[in-house]
DNA sequence: CGATTATGATAGTGTTACTATTATTTACTA
DNA sequence: TAGTAAATAATAGTAACACTATCATAATCG
């Protein structure tokens, strides 16, 4: 079997980790730290002891702890925009296309097979707590030049095109998908941590609960 | 003229700040830091030195730079609340309320004078960059326990109490609160920074922009 | 084989987020 | 008005963090 692999934006990396033994530890096994210690706990150099190297070695491939978060959450998009695309190509009808969307980001994410070496349903569990953290900083204009957020934009565009297809005088279209991608992730957070803010609950039903939410949202706003 | 003041949860500080004039000078200053510095780079000890006073004195009053990010933001849902029931204790429909709530959320922050000690227009602009700070952390559940979150938590559920008057079936009344709560920081925050992601333009109609949004969400979401 | 390149080992720097101790000022009160 | 308690200031110190720099060694590749 192949392990396909994402062409990631250069500024992500210093070099490029998909390409070396140590890059591939650096993403696998900083996904799981990450996962398991929250970001502002996980340091390179935590991680440079688990992986056996030195911090020195993992600045080679990332320029600080930040951009290694952007491109775990750079990888995370361009996978969901891929599992996007496989379920949605072919359908010609934009509100079926919709529908997969929503059933794909409301659902339990599960580790791919065909990408080896991440760990996607630990990857999920990053993106939903620390996907903020990319963009709620100081230098979000300057990352944002240098295109780190070209996987969020693609899709969220690629999305909008559906809606606009769907109900051409629709004037949010891109402002309805931002607010509902983020709040798949917001309402899983709630749901786990902060109950009384969502209606959602923690069970074995929680993602088709927030798929029926999103679902009802989008349908409701666009009809 | 009287400055008003909230009742907030003693959790949130060591000593009360509103009730010492160092205190007052932490809270004012503090806004106004936090504004310029983002709050990553603001630090206790830049704090000290611009109001002439030492670390060690802030944390007194304060455990960490944390609570005290929570604590503003906690002092600004107060605000909120105390706004919306000005402005819809008069009402009795439910419509009527919801709908001044999304002009509440969605109107531009301006200096209040019940409250000379804050300025809420930078206050505003805290909570649109940094309000995710206070939940997305290792000690959410902790700081839940506490009732760190009480604030936005009141506000959620007196919303979403409206929504169920108007609309009894409607299963996701705190969900699509929250959601529309966030949405309008992140909006406005797109906006300005990352404007692929959203509609809403930054000229002298972005607030109302924003407002059409969320009600159109709102009412469409609920009908 | 020789040269480049990647990695490891080690050390060092400035900053942050505190904690601790002692001195001084201020505010109340007997 | 002197006495005392509380708040604050001054100062110092610590461990961790986010790097940067240097040099040695190991792997790779023409």
């Amino acid at each position: 079997m192949t392990t396909l692999s994402f062409k990631l934006n250069d500024h992500l990396y210093l070099r490029d980790p998909q390409h070396t033994s140590l890059g591939l530890k650096i993403i696998q096994v900083s996904v799981e730290l990450i996962d398991q210690l929250g970001f502002e706990q996980f340091t390179f150099k935590k991680l440079a002891a688990k992986i056996d190297s030195t911090e020195a070695s993992i600045y080679r491939y990332f320029e600080n702890k930040h951009r290694l978060l952007h491109y775990l959450v750079a990888w995370y998009w361009s996978w969901m925009e891929y599992r996007i695309n496989l379920y949605t190509s072919a359908l010609v009808d934009p509100k079926e296309k919709l529908k997969a969307f929503i059933r794909l980001i409301a659902e339990e994410k599960k580790y791919d097979p065909n990408f080896e070496f991440v760990d996607e349903e630990a990857l999920s569990r990053i993106v939903v707590a620390e996907l903020d953290k990319t963009y709620l900083t100081k230098w979000v204009d300057d990352d944002n030049k240098d295109g780190l957020f070209g996987g969020f934009k693609s899709l969220c565009k690629k999305i909008a095109g559906w809606i606009t297809e769907l109900k051409p005088d629709y004037p949010y279209p891109n402002s309805l998908v931002s607010t509902l991608l983020l709040a798949s992730n917001q309402q899983v957070f709630f749901a786990e941590h902060l109950p009384s803010l969502t209606n959602i609950r923690k069970n074995e039903t929680t993602h088709a609960q927030l798929g029926h939410f999103l679902e009802n949202v989008l349908f409701n706003v666009i009809k």
